[in-house]
DNA sequence: CGATCTCCATGCGCGGTCCGTATCGTTCTC
DNA sequence: GAGAACGATACGGACCGCGCATGGAGATCG
């Protein structure tokens, strides 16, 4: 049996009205439309739905479960078309998101807490993984698309890159640290104690060649590898807290370190005005965002702007 | 927005099949068409919902939010068209049903019990009320129809009113009752006991006159009237039993008494071969009756047929 | 490297469907 | 008994949605 939604919402209004004229006035249809219309629902159900008489028209018994069973179709109908509006608006749906660990902290989870706030029906999965298995979810189309440095994003043609923005980032170390003690201090200095960063080292090219420590040279790319390299931004702080290693963060990832005087920034005179790092958004070339990810990559570029200074 | 079923239907099967070609055929149309209608759908949501490559066709992540509705309200709409079709073939919906105290356990509540058993998914409400309650119920559109003695509902020209058979009752009394001593008896003996019955005794007219006891006059209707109303049948028994006062009842409302000897039937030598009643259905006039309560009225007739002899 | 194949999109013509206007038929009212 | 109210029906026109035929872009193979 075919069902028909028109029929159906017809239905419901004239069971509202009682009264085919104004029944049809409030769906902006003629008189004979709505009584054609339910003379065909009447038809393909093959049971009377409505009474007429001249004073009234109501529902017969069988009409009345009709009726129940149109009124939730329909209503849920409705709210349907409102999600779906909301999907194309960026506004609901799913979101799938993966990201590093230093675009995680900085763009992605403070946006999606704003995205949150704005919209509550969202779904959003957020994943924290390494460059590798980012590339693999994107690849098998397990995420939407990932939040990276954009020299790893670029590196991949079957990916769609776009720049989020840039920003500098600031080595840190524990609060009690021997370099505090110098009345200045330099990146040679800085290069003599363990230096700690969370995923693999060699995917850190981008987040390292902003860095002042970049004019200090390894053999391969010109800049110096973490001599630590731990999974996770946690196991940094720690670290950092427990021994004289040094890292590198946002401020807003160690801010309540700094409050507590758990941790110290190391500022110095800069040789050059380079970015520490520029983040990206890619994802699978022939796939297509969700409206959603447009929302968050707003976000992310609003929040990236701010902090870019 | 308009939501149209049939799309939500094509894109669904798209989906499952990932080839237009494949799923036109499925869906029993052209490819064209369900090209064209994928594209109408797309331009209604104002969003792609399909990526097309030349080996696959797939939803994008906006498409699957699309899809994963589309499903819920396909396989409801579905669902909901199943139970319409219970309803229009009396296999389900709601039916309200009243019957007196005689037909509500003669004839109603066993049907029901088919019914039910025949048929899960419907709904049933059964009241058991007096007449007056009952023609009250009916009126106010509260029950769908009333089983009731025939001669009551003929009464009532707003009513239509079906037969659903006779059957004949029998006298019954408590098992040490005197009149079983005696070797014969006949009306003379039983009128000079109290006689009980439930409902309103000017009422019991068409229960009454079908009886023996009919052959006894009273003033206004030729025949006698109960000396004792009560308003239930479960009332009749204890009274019956803890007296000496005699009722009539079909023996299925006492079998379990005869069978543990609380109650005896009093048989005697009929005068007349008349009905003890007749049982009809009544709907007010200007009202259908549901389908399911075709199916009713088609059980009991038959289960009238089977006790009727 | 070009011919062919695959597969979705599009142009075209037609048949049916759906709508609104006008009108009818019935019932209720005064 | 005339009129009003109201749902059903007749009719003509517009539009929609279908299938057939064809186009066009990418993959495949000789």
């Amino acid at each position: 049996m075919e069902i028909d939604l028109k029929l159906l919402q017809y239905a419901v209004t004239l069971s509202r009205h009682r009264h085919f004229g104004r029944a049809a006035a409030a769906l902006g249809v003629s008189q004979p439309t709505l009584s054609r219309n339910i003379a065909a629902l009447e038809k393909q159900l093959g049971m009377r739905v409505f009474e007429r008489s001249h004073r009234d028209v109501v529902a017969t018994p069988a009409g009345d479960d009709v009726l129940n069973m149109a009124d939730e179709l329909v209503a849920r109908a409705e709210a349907i078309s409102h999600r779906l509006e909301l999907v194309r608006d960026g506004r609901g749906g799913r979101l799938r998101v993966v990201a590093g660990t230093y675009a995680f902290d900085i763009a992605v989870q403070p946006a999606a807490i704003d995205l949150i706030n704005a919209n509550p029906s969202i779904r959003l999965e957020l994943l924290e993984r390494e460059w590798a298995a980012a590339l693999a979810l994107m690849m098998t189309d397990q995420v939407d698309f990932a939040v990276f440095d954009v020299e790893a994003l670029r590196s991949m043609p079957a990916l769609r890159v776009e720049s989020l923005g840039e920003f500098r980032g600031r080595y840190f170390c524990r609060s009690g640290h021997p370099l505090l003690r110098k009345a200045t201090f330099d990146v040679e200095d800085v290069r003599r104690y363990p230096f700690v960063m969370p995923g693999m080292p060699r995917h850190q090219a981008g987040m390292l060649e902003g860095l002042d420590a970049g004019a200090t040279q390894d053999a391969s790319r010109g800049f110096i590898l973490p001599s630590i390299a731990v999974s996770s931004f946690r196991t940094v702080r720690e670290i950092v807290a427990g021994t004289d290693a040094i890292s590198v963060a946002h401020p807003s990832q160690i801010s309540d370190g700094l409050a507590t005087k758990r941790f110290a920034v190391l500022d110095m005179p800069t040789r050059r005005r380079a970015p520490v790092a520029e983040f990206g958004v890619a994802w699978k070339r022939e796939r297509t965002l969700p409206p959603a990810a447009r929302s968050l990559i707003a976000i992310i570029r609003r929040r990236m702007r701010a902090i870019g200074r």
